[in-house]
DNA sequence: CGCCTATTTGATCTGATTCAAACAATGTGG
DNA sequence: CCACATTGTTTGAATCAGATCAAATAGGCG
């Protein structure tokens, strides 16, 4: 049941929210590791240290839900914002006749509501993949903070414009490219991402995502997604088993999918950043025919 | 030839600038029409005196470009933004192997490059389909008009957002509708959007998308395009000839692209609306839950 | 009129869906 | 620790929505 007081059939479980404190966890972080959404935000601009005090001050709360339940529903009215500090989640919209179509997926760092914010009404459902650790925010509190130091309201906003642009390239995906490509390019997507949050390149990734989830993300069957990802496996480009995804050749999966960072507009692809290289050259040009 | 000085292939013709005056177009409006940027932000946020006054200082310039012209391309780095004022434009991709994707459709009153303002590299091409008068901006006065009047910042942030629900509905429509809804759901949504520009509601529609763009936008060959397009018509849904598209019945024709107008968030169907209510109190926070 | 672009038609092929059932893994409670 | 339930993965067979290829029309316009 929703804000609107209608079941949303086909839904996950609304998540039943286990309260673990109250900014305890923000405002005293273990293992002297940042406030987590500084962290995001410093991906996006650089804060000044007034800035940070402003994001330190506010009062959120961190709570952790189960796999697979709602956060939030279609239709609803949120009056906070959510940031996954831990955990996979994912928004998607149901359709009649049970149908579903996955619109993204999420990380630490990712804010999966920040729609709420300017629009009241929510047009997407937000669930948890995994379990997750979720940090809660009074839109309250984000409009002060955004008001208050209007550098920081330009980062969310840019957040949302990288948001638009990854749903670009996935209605790219869905619409132009074949199961084959689709699955690998999502891969890449995901592995990029997970790299730009533990700032190290790897080869091997958590990958909770069914290959039923992993069908409505990409417009498939789950029994093509199977196959598929068997063909994947043959060709050596990946292994994935359990819940483990190992990436055999990073540039070859990035071929075959199509794969170009750019549209995630990483600090490190965009200017000057952390990660690895990065040819400058070749940046955003279409692939030649 | 984009920015970065390389041709992108398949892309269409950039367009040959012609430049038809400073800003006199937008601020002395033939048949007392207000100016089209403040028309656009009031459907978002209701302006002050002062705010639109703001708007109007601005120094845009209006240009008009031929049909099938590249106003933006992939990998630009344009310095300005571009707001439609007649006639009817697309954001697309291009993909290896001359695929396309086109991700949306834009009438008088959008921004195709918002985008932009906030992160310098375009990922996408922004191409006119008909004729188009387009207002042209620098990030300057924007960002300009924005810090002194953040109000402003956040009706272009909100607007962004509506942009990125758009897509997301795309989505789900390429993913997981059949050709034949995918095509009454376009419509419904275009007709919505065309009827909230000029304020009332019709059933016969300006259609320059020929069936080849319509088939990009939707991950449909244009061929099946075709024939889909047939069986609409022999259903009695629409007639479609030349340029024009007539909606024998919205109601039908939504039930059957599964359409619903809330992600649109156009001002009537979200609650908190523009001309209506509005209390200089309420400047800057979030619409009443 | 002739050129170019858009639409239409026909025939054929295939990537992906659907339905159904078996199998594997993981967890749960006794 | 096992029996059982649940959820996820795998397999097979039949079918279909939509793609592809190729060629014929129909419009629009200089």
């Amino acid at each position: 049941v929703n804000a609107t007081g209608l079941a949303v059939p086909g839904a996950y479980p609304l998540a039943l929210i286990c309260r673990r404190g109250w900014a305890a966890e923000l405002k005293a972080p273990r293992r002297n590791m940042p406030n987590p959404l500084i962290r995001k935000l410093e991906r996006l601009y650089s804060l000044s240290d007034e800035e940070k005090n402003g994001v330190l001050e506010i009062g959120s709360r961190v709570i952790e839900i189960g796999p697979r339940q709602d956060i939030v529903r279609d239709g609803d009215r949120p009056s906070d914002c959510k940031l996954i500090l831990e955990g996979f989640a994912c928004r998607y919209k149901l359709m009649p006749e049970g149908k579903r179509q996955i619109m993204s997926f999420h990380i630490g760092g990712d804010i999966v509501d920040l729609h709420s914010l300017l629009l009241e009404r929510m047009d997407y459902c937000v669930a948890t993949v995994t379990r997750c650790k979720v940090s809660i925010t009074p839109h309250q509190s984000v409009l002060e903070l955004i008001e208050n130091h209007p550098r920081i309201g330009r980062a969310l906003w840019k957040d949302t414009l990288i948001d638009a642009a990854i749903f670009r390239e996935w209605m790219a995906s869905i619409g132009r490219r074949s199961a084959y490509q689709r699955i690998a390019h999502l891969m890449c997507e995901l592995a990029t991402r997970m790299d730009a949050v533990r700032l190290e390149k790897g080869s091997s990734y958590d990958w909770p995502i069914t290959q039923s989830e992993l069908g409505d993300a990409l417009g498939l069957s789950t029994v093509h997604v199977n196959r598929t990802l068997q063909e994947l496996r043959a060709d050596g480009l990946i292994t994935l088993r359990g819940s483990t995804l190992v990436i055999h050749s990073r540039e070859r999966l990035a071929n075959v999918g199509e794969f170009t960072p750019e549209y995630l507009h990483l600090a490190s692809t965009d200017s000057a950043m952390v990660l690895n290289r990065r040819t400058p050259a070749m940046a955003g040009r279409a692939p030649p025919g």
